[in-house]
DNA sequence: GTCATACTACTCGGATAAGAACTGTCCGAGTGGGGTAGG
DNA sequence: CCTACCCCACTCGGACAGTTCTTATCCGAGTAGTATGAC
């Protein structure tokens, strides 16, 4: 899995914890996390195109996001760094098989297939069922300071 | 994920259809899916590896399950294939963060890092309970002649 | 006929290239704000 | 002093390289079976 992932998790947590109103630039972000700024800002373009983060060009312009935290699951930012396609993608080798028929689309029929996407949907299930809000108030639980001390520290590096 | 894992998984339904006594060479495997014989015999080396399989060379070589197909789980197989590091991990990016603790593993206390290791749990709790032998099983209550047209067809490729 | 021996064909196993995907970088289009000059 | 205009710096967005991983191929080490020749 791409790391662009985890930048993009993280990312979205620090929108959360701007103004809405406010938006943060890529080059802030990468700052924040030491991390490669024109890359970054590759990953952020994808959640834009997933109506993830909604950007603004020219000066005081950035990422926002683009609707409540608490409606934005982990899977959603997933999809949008990786595609939406499941990890494995049957080729049909039954279709090698003796006595396989040409009618029968093997990528639902194959219990193969069947078994690597139903771990695939666990999988899927699971990060859907956790929102960027849902960290976010399990991480202010833990450390109340973070919202502040988020602010602040991406306030300095504008 | 790697094609590998499809192939390694169908080569071991087709060695779990064959007489435990007798190898079946990866040029035969290859033959009867149509793939790269060399490729194949790199996949099929990894499970050796594994433990999963055993190999024998010179003629009438090849591979042999090396336990009873019920022992052999999916996930042993995606295991032996790609590795046993879960797809996400995590970067720490939490150390960037302003009142990180440098005496913390955030691999282990990131709340993100612990979303995204449930749903690898899941993921991998789901392929851990599908065998080998289970798909066996199932394949023949569909199609009662998959063995028999399996053994021959093997044949045939000697 | 039987046994020992050498040979041959076959198989795995690891070392070696080609291709694709991920990672990283750069520059241009567009935008908003601030400075400046005129009223 | 107020307003309109122009310029500039800032930001995203997509086009362009470098690096790593997956995919694919090739050749050598070892082995089992077979043919051959001697006894």
């Amino acid at each position: 899995m791409s790391e662009g992932v985890e930048w993009a998790i993280h990312s979205c947590l620090n929108l959360a914890w701007v103004e809405p109103a406010e938006a943060v630039s890529a080059a802030q972000l990468a700052a924040f996390f030491a991390l490669p700024a024109a890359y970054l800002n590759k990953q952020l373009q994808a959640l834009v195109r997933a109506g993830i983060l909604t950007s603004t060009s020219g000066p005081r312009g950035g990422f926002r996001l683009a609707r409540d935290p608490d409606t934005i699951s982990l899977l959603d930012v997933v999809t949008a760094i990786e595609g939406a396609q499941e990890a494995f993608r049957c080729q049909q080798l039954m279709k090698s098989r003796p006595g396989a028929r040409k009618d029968i689309d093997y990528r639902k029929e194959c219990l193969v297939s069947q078994a690597m996407r139903q771990a695939d949907l666990a999988w899927r299930r699971t990060l859907a069922d956790r929102t960027i809000g849902d960290i976010k108030t399990d991480v202010e639980k833990l450390d109340p300071d973070t919202p502040e001390l988020t602010r602040s520290r991406l306030a300095e590096l504008r």
